[in-house]
DNA sequence: CGGATTTGACCTGCGC
DNA sequence: GCGCAGGTCAAATCCG
């Protein structure tokens, strides 16, 4: 997938595209509504602009995440999306879109995610990397896992024959591996691991080189579904947690089989949000923002059918800016009614 | 007791 | 070829 070339946006001279209501928002200018949200996070539609994408020879796993994408990177694809005048899709930062190339084992590493989380706003940020695999100047090194699977019939051999083997490996390496899709959120919170949603466990832990914070790595529990996620600590910016996913779901995410809007907001790092009424009138919460990334990070990972073909009915049915569902949604945070 | 987590060992790929 | 770093495995351990 290739980000980079895409259509519009404000992309300053770190490459990043920096869309998201800022002052207008302050100043009580575009609401978010749960429309908004359905559109955000659960549409299925592509977002057309121009430029970018892959070649023939790129792998394009799926479509729908991509235009998700480029619709963030257009302003004007993403004033469609929200049905506002493209002229209102401001160009300030709250969330950013990392649309560069990333080199070496995609941002996951303790470098390349630690200068990404530095160049990112911090708060409710995105960041995809080219997961096109054929593009990319480094395979990954993962061969086992899914690989493994595939492969059980030459592991039988490999373990008969260890010189043959050693010539299979040999094999292997000459083959173009391809790496899964990834994409990368960076959110501000207190915890590493965030609710996404999903059940996940842990495999792994690695001290990352030059960061003070290791990264963890994670399976989805569910059978036959190889997403991966890592998650890591900018060591940077201690307050972000670089989270990164690889792979496509195959299943449906448990917590959207509940629909409840509750539990789609359940994170403890939702309890570092700030008094609702420091917020300013309609103003979507960055962090909240962030979550709801991190719940649905990626809507075209879901196989067929789409995982939720309307929001919960909470979502439905009220506005962000409705202080009664935050007091539902957030009773450890939200006042009294102001 | 079963599932999740921890953690050291191991594998792989890349740069020098 | 060697060392380094990322990624994974799997036994040990923890926990509900």
């Amino acid at each position: 997938m290739s980000c980079g070339g895409g259509g519009g946006g404000d992309q300053d001279r770190h490459g990043l595209y920096h869309l998201a209501r800022g002052d207008d928002a302050a100043t009580g200018g575009y609401q978010f509504s749960s429309n908004d949200i359905e559109s955000f996070f659960f549409s299925q539609q592509p977002v057309g602009i121009g430029g970018g994408g892959g070649s023939a020879d790129e792998i394009v796993p799926y479509s729908s995440i991509t235009d998700y994408l480029q619709g963030f990177l257009d302003p004007a694809g993403l004033a469609r999306h929200l049905d506002v005048p493209s002229q209102d899709v401001p160009t300030k930062h709250q969330l950013s879109v990392d649309v560069r190339s990333h080199d070496r084992d995609s941002q996951g590493t303790g470098s390349a995610a630690g200068e990404g989380a530095a160049l990112l706003t911090p708060k409710s940020s995105v960041s995809f990397s080219s997961s096109g695999g054929e593009g990319e100047g480094k395979s990954h090194r993962c061969k086992k896992g899914p690989a493994k699977e595939a492969d059980e019939e030459d592991l039988q051999d490999d373990e008969e024959n260890p010189k043959k083997a050693t010539n299979k490996a040999t094999k292997k390496k000459a083959e173009k591996r391809q790496r899964l899709p990834r994409v990368s959120f960076l959110t501000k919170s207190e915890v590493d691991h965030l609710e996404d949603g999903y059940r996940w466990r842990k495999y792994g832990q690695k001290a990352v080189k030059n960061s003070a914070y290791p990264r963890s790595y994670y399976r989805c529990t569910t059978p036959k579904c190889g997403v991966k996620k890592r998650v890591e600590r900018s060591y940077q910016d201690p307050s972000t947690v670089i989270t990164t996913y690889e792979g496509q779901h195959t299943h449906h995410s448990p917590a959207s089989l509940r629909g409840s809007a509750a539990h789609l907001f359940m994170s403890p790092g939702l309890h570092t949000l700030p008094p609702p009424h420091l917020m300013p009138p309609g103003m979507f919460h960055p962090d909240l923002m962030s979550m709801m990334h991190m719940q649905y990070p990626n809507p075209g990972m879901y196989l067929p059918p789409p995982p939720m073909a309307t929001p919960p009915a909470a979502l439905q049915q009220h506005h962000f800016t409705d202080y009664a569902l935050l007091q539902d949604l957030f009773p450890s945070t939200m006042p009294n009614n102001p």
